[in-house]
RNA sequence: GCCGAUGUGGCUCAGGGGUAGAGCAGCUCACUCGUAAUGAGCAGGUCGUCGGUUCGAAUCCGACCAUCGGCUCCA
């Protein structure tokens, strides 16, 4: 039989000649190296036999479902070895994600850190014994009696989900076997180094009205000094942690006092305004008008808005001479008060209202993350209301927005198109017209986009963009809303050339998402040195000894003039831990000056990531900072 | 909200049934210094909160609160 290879090369074998001797046959280190094999685009174990020509390429670590699969088939020897200590324990699923494995168990008692490190000693074991992993298949009678005999319960209800044409099979490694697909590497032996990172509990199959499991997340690599270094990543990760951070230079705080309420210092504040002076002038560029609505509008408003039925959950409320109020989780029904409050032409469509809005969402008290998830929050909303023809150039028209903002921040992000939920407004028909218009748009711009079916707003489908904090956890931040409810509910209209009245349609988006979310964000993507435009602090001036006060003022006299954000460190001590504490501090720029710089009107310039630039004169300075700050420089 | 862990001065952390300890930061004094920590002194905490056990609790037990890692949810 004739077996093409990636590189076109086509070898002839013995017809039910094994994968693993084919890989031998072409080096000993793809012998070695190989975890998979992929036969005409489907994954296969090393050791099963090869019958017929095909197209094989053989899949390595640096191979994402080479890796998926060593990753997975650790969540098998993890499961061995959990089988082991503690008999009777349920299997559910360990699934290969992102940076590692898990493995969700139903046991008695939850697994105690010692514990880990007890698995991960039986885990060494099966490793060190170089077990292999025995593919077996079985009819589906034969499987259900097999796990229902060892009071396996939730591998059952995965074979009773599985269609019934379906063929199963088994994975089997020293005394244990798994329901799984498959495939795996050849044996426990490649498994060289491992870690088990932590647990946590986690609902069976997702939902909570199932039972908690008790999950231990895990991370494999084939040598030791890959995983070193991915545990040393971490490391660096939480470094960059807002949380940290923002402690650290004095940005934001959070107290028990207000849990998931959080509180914006002077420096916060800096930062926050000047990202809001930038949104205003980006919204202002491109026809967007500013609003600002209240926080407690009367119950009523969320009844007609669906929020009462459809959000009520995450709202708060309160009562004023009586009447029942809510404080605001969304923007949107205070921003169509404000359109239904004259009559509009169509001549004016579309109207972009924009609004910087401070809603509050009750969240549960677990899932608060510092910046990131938080009980009240700034959203940078925007409302279109347009006719139906101007659609997909609106929804156009904020795609770029979104993009033209990530880009000033260097941010990388992905897109997603989330579809209708179980508790949604309207008619199949009106949903499947949004969300066609929203694909319409995605590929008109032909962006690369994951559908996540059930994940819209009540109200509509929606685009989110998210993006990545230190740790590679996602954060959505822009969303993009088409909503065909609200119009409706509030019988809004727009009178048309022929004088009548007509519906128009409205994008409910946001660009940063909320203003806190994205600080954080920012300060890990940036470690906290923010590019000088946003920077708290811009320049720090350093006077060498006290004898140079009067300069150093002279400075930062002149600084402010030009509108820079100037401190000055005139404490009695070494140059050395005035700039120490400037590069702690993350300050963009630091003005040494002493004998030499008084006398011939200049600054010693020290960039906080650049190091010592030499002396120039201060007017040159202030010319190039104020050249970076307007330029919005990314250093 | 659920599972697990944690909670000691502003920060990082030690200690642990007999009424608290270090480093850094802060303050004072001396040094007047050229690109990542000068030295000395002083001050600072009812050990998350409330209750229980005990002659005695920061230490043991319980409840609650908050934080951290997940699940769920979402900007």
């Amino acid at each position: 039989m004739k077996v093409t290879l990636p590189d076109g090369s086509v070898r002839e074998y013995q017809a039910g000649t094994a994968l693993m001797d084919i890989a031998r046959s072409i080096s000993q280190r793809l012998a070695r190296e190989a975890l998979v094999a992929r036969v005409d685009g489907r994954l296969v174990d090393l050791g099963a036999p090869l019958n017929s020509d095909a197209n094989v390429a053989f899949l390595t670590f640096e191979d994402d479902e080479g890796k998926q699969v060593f990753r997975h088939s650790t969540a098998h020897v993890m499961a061995e070895a959990v089988q082991k200590l503690f008999p009777g324990v349920k299997f559910a699923i360990g699934p290969a994600i992102a940076d590692g494995f898990y493995y969700d168990f139903d046991t008695k008692e939850p697994f105690s850190p010692e514990d880990l490190a007890k698995i991960e000693k039986e885990m060494e074991a099966i490793v060190k014994a170089d077990l292999p992993f025995e593919r077996s298949e079985l009819a589906r009678a034969d499987a259900l009696a097999k796990f229902e005999e060892a009071g396996q319960d939730y591998k059952v209800e995965l074979i009773e989900d599985l269609p019934a044409d379906v063929g199963l099979s088994c994975y089997r490694q020293g005394d244990f076997t798994d329901l799984c697909m498959g495939p795996h590497v050849p044996s426990t032996g490649r498994l060289k180094s491992f870690k088990l990172m932590s647990v946590a509990g986690a609902y069976w199959r997702g939902s909570e009205k199932n039972k908690m499991l008790q999950r231990i997340y895990g991370t494999s690599f084939p040598k030791k000094s890959m995983l070193d270094e991915y545990l040393f990543r971490l490391e660096e990760a939480k470094r960059r942690d807002h949380r940290k951070i923002g402690a650290e230079l004095d940005l934001f705080s959070i107290h028990d006092e207000g849990p998931g309420f959080p509180f914006f210092h002077p420096k916060g504040m800096i930062l926050r305004n000047e990202l809001e002076d930038f949104w205003r002038q980006e919204h202002k560029k491109r026809g967007y008008q500013e609003i600002r609505t209240p926080i407690i509008l009367n119950r009523t408003l969320w009844e007609q808005s669906g929020h009462w039925d459809h959000y009520r959950d995450n709202m708060y409320f309160t009562k004023i001479d009586e009447g029942d109020f809510a404080v605001k989780p969304m923007n949107c029904p205070g921003g169509i008060l404000i359109y239904k409050s004259r009559l509009h032409s169509y001549r004016e469509l579309p109207i972009r209202m924009g609004e910087l809005g401070l809603v509050h969402r009750h969240e549960l008290s677990g899932a608060l993350h510092g910046l990131m998830r938080v009980r009240c929050f700034t959203q940078d909303d925007a409302h279109i209301f347009m006719l139906p023809s101007q659609v997909k150039d609106e929804i156009i028209g904020v795609i770029n927005m979104e993009e033209d903002f990530y880009k000033v921040f260097g941010f990388s992000y992905q897109v997603e198109l989330s579809t209708r939920p179980e508790k949604a407004m309207g008619s199949e028909e009106t949903w499947e017209k949004a969300t066609g218009e929203l694909r319409d748009a995605l590929e008109a711009r032909g962006l690369a986009y994951k559908v996540n079916e059930g994940d819209g707003a009540f109200y509509g489908p929606k685009i989110d963009f998210h993006l990545k904090d230190s740790l590679g956890r996602t954060w959505q931040c822009g969303t993009i809303q088409l909503d065909f409810q609200m119009p409706e509910l509030f019988d809004l209209t727009y009178v048309g050339e022929d004088g009548q009245k007509h519906r128009p349609v409205m994008i409910h988006r946001t660009i940063f998402g909320s203003i806190e979310r994205f600080i954080g964000i920012l300060t890990e993507h940036f470690a906290g040195a923010f590019p000088a435009w946003l920077a708290p602090v811009q320049a720090r001036v350093l006077p060498i000894t006290d004898r140079h006060l009067a300069y150093a003022r002279k400075v930062v006299d002149s600084l402010e003039q030009k509108g820079i954000r100037v401190e000055m460190d005139a404490r009695n001590e070494k140059i050395n831990y005035k700039i120490r504490e400037a590069q702690a501090q993350k300050i963009p720029y630091m003005l040494v000056v002493g004998d030499k710089e008084a006398e011939q009107g200049a600054v010693a310039v020290r960039h906080r990531a650049r190091g010592d630039l030499g002396a120039i004169p201060l007017s040159e300075f202030e010319d190039n900072l104020w050249r970076e700050i307007k330029e919005k420089a990314n250093s």
